[in-house]
DNA sequence: TTGTAAGCGTTATCAG
DNA sequence: CTGATAACGCTTACAA
């Protein structure tokens, strides 16, 4: 064949008997074409199998095809379902995915994170929670001029910077379904202070016990960190009470493992002497014994609607769903609750 | 406080007095530089706060600073992993790390690589098993310059581009050490077909097996794909047998996970009525009931070294750590191992 | 509707 | 050792 060199916009260019600027003009789409000439350009580009390159384009248009992931996250499940997500959306675009994880102790994050973006000139980014919580990062990104897409268990910024979930809304639904189950002594572990998703379960938590009729019991609410490790300490501690739960609410799956694996340890059976829910129905959540009853949290989903919110506009944009700002999680029953004996 | 736009090449060269080229000296190491003058326009570059344009830099070289995680891995936790290692190494350097997933039953597969790798010019990628496995990739990779560094289950390239694990003699290892508990009929569930990893694994059970003494069972080998529901499929074909097996070796975490569940529906006791081993030593194994005996298979620090490997010879490079080639996978006994009764 | 010239910020070439 | 000058491949004025 031709030489093994890549053509380039001027080969396809003069191949088409065009100016660059016209090339370049079918390459991103200008309305202002005569038709005639788009199919030409295009026929070459086919035909060559011409494709612009990325760094060059970068370089010009001081921005690069990169959606951006940046997160700090405890919960390895949700990382890959988001990246699974947007990686669904990017494929057959222009664009690739770019990892890139931070510390949200640090205090330089904000720094951190200014660099990344002003060095990599990403097109857009998703923020993960919790560090999709912090206020600052947003408006870092809007100074950069670098779309952003948050994250997170509320409604924390507007439409088309966020894609949340009813976190607090679905677990008012597990407790109260506990508490119809005939469950009364209701515990609860929580999430890490700070996050966001932890606070809007709790009160979730706390709202449906109220309706309920139920005083919510300090002693019942330990805190965890979204670990199994947590999980583990925290249903120690909890069963070590007397009277003790019959039940738990574990915020999320990880932890629930560990209040199963505590409950083991004592010797008691799961869900007759103890019902548990988890929150995120990741894989562990159907794969343990008994299989854990929990919320499915429509991770990939949220990951998917926001990498259309980050393409939206461009030439790969995909069209929006309807509801892609507020994800709805729904109680998936499976055999750890049972009614209490 | 002067304009907030980011300084450049030409910036520094005014300010330092020097040319742009002697400035790209100095960014790049070049040996052949007065000491005073490397100094002098290192202090302006500091004091700037200057960052070289990777988008130019992606440009002039013809390279861009980006590993590629190249993968079509059925095992969230494995690419998890190495995707934590690769990142790790990568922190601090110019390096970021972008993710491509790729489909390994598609006949485009090489092309579909060859117009990623071409495009994006990747200053060089990790190849995941299974299509670490594939030599065209490699050849491919050779062709266009990019570096590679390939993870498997056996050495199926030299030490420069290939990160390695001795499945098979762990798996012997791990199959002796039931014989020696006392088991004579071990069942198997092994990795898909076309998997290196199955093959190894399967390998060194029965090279452990005969070497006991015992001859493999055919109708104890059950094929799996590496996922719970073929875990737990598997794992009633080998229960429905009689005799059946006393002791089950699943080729990985969450198909082991799945032969738990299995043996749990049919009332069995594990490690009492049968023995369970995986092999990944993923979150799962430590999270269910019982705690499961598994193989720790290190696969942060094999993510780890290739990227060091990649990085070789780079500003950024690392010190290779002896044996960066081969790791050393271990038996981590936990609770799901038992004398058969 | 199309083309020309001038960048974008860096590195390579090749003199000095 | 250092510096003009020309790439790298594309886009954005600004004309025509």
């Amino acid at each position: 064949m031709s030489g093994n060199a890549k053509p380039t916009i001027n080969d396809i260019a003069r191949l088409s008997g065009v100016s660059k600027k016209t090339v370049s003009r079918v390459i991103n789409r200008s309305p202002l074409l005569n038709e005639e000439t788009r199919k030409r350009v295009d026929d070459v580009i086919r035909q060559t199998g011409y494709i612009p390159n990325p760094q060059a384009r970068a370089l010009a248009l001081r921005r690069n095809f990169l959606i951006g992931l940046v997160h700090d996250n405890p919960n390895a499940q949700m990382v890959l379902g988001v990246q699974q997500g947007i990686l669904s959306v990017l494929k057959g675009t222009e664009y690739e995915l770019i990892v890139r994880p931070v510390d949200r102790g640090s205090t330089t994050l904000v720094a951190d994170v200014r660099s990344f973006l002003e060095r990599q000139r990403l097109h857009g980014v998703v923020l993960l929670p919790p560090i999709s919580e912090n206020d600052g990062l947003a408006s870092l990104c809007l100074e950069l001029g670098c779309r952003y897409v948050r994250m997170g268990s509320a409604e924390l910024d507007d439409a088309a910077h966020m894609v949340a979930s009813n976190d607090r809304e679905v677990v008012r639904e597990v407790v109260t379904f506990l508490m119809t189950t005939g469950h009364r002594r209701i515990g609860i572990i929580t999430g890490p202070p700070g996050f966001r998703s932890a606070s809007e379960r709790h009160h979730g938590f706390n709202e449906a016990l109220v309706a309920g009729g139920i005083t919510p019991e300090p002693a019942w609410a330990v805190e965890g960190n979204y670990r199994f490790e947590s999980g583990l300490v925290a249903t120690r501690n909890l069963l070590a009470q007397d009277p003790r739960p019959t039940a738990i609410f574990a915020s999320n799956d990880e932890m629930a493992a560990g209040a199963l694996h505590a409950a083991r340890e004592m010797g008691l059976d799961v869900p007759a002497d103890l019902s548990i829910i988890g929150f995120d129905d990741t894989a562990i959540a159907a794969h343990i014994w008994p299989p854990l009853t929990t919320v499915r949290w429509p991770i990939v989903e949220m990951g998917k609607a926001a990498a259309r919110k980050l393409l939206a506009g461009t030439i790969d944009a995909l069209p929006e769903m309807p509801g892609d700002a507020l994800f709805l999680s729904a109680l998936i029953q499976r055999a750890s609750v049972a009614p209490p004996r």
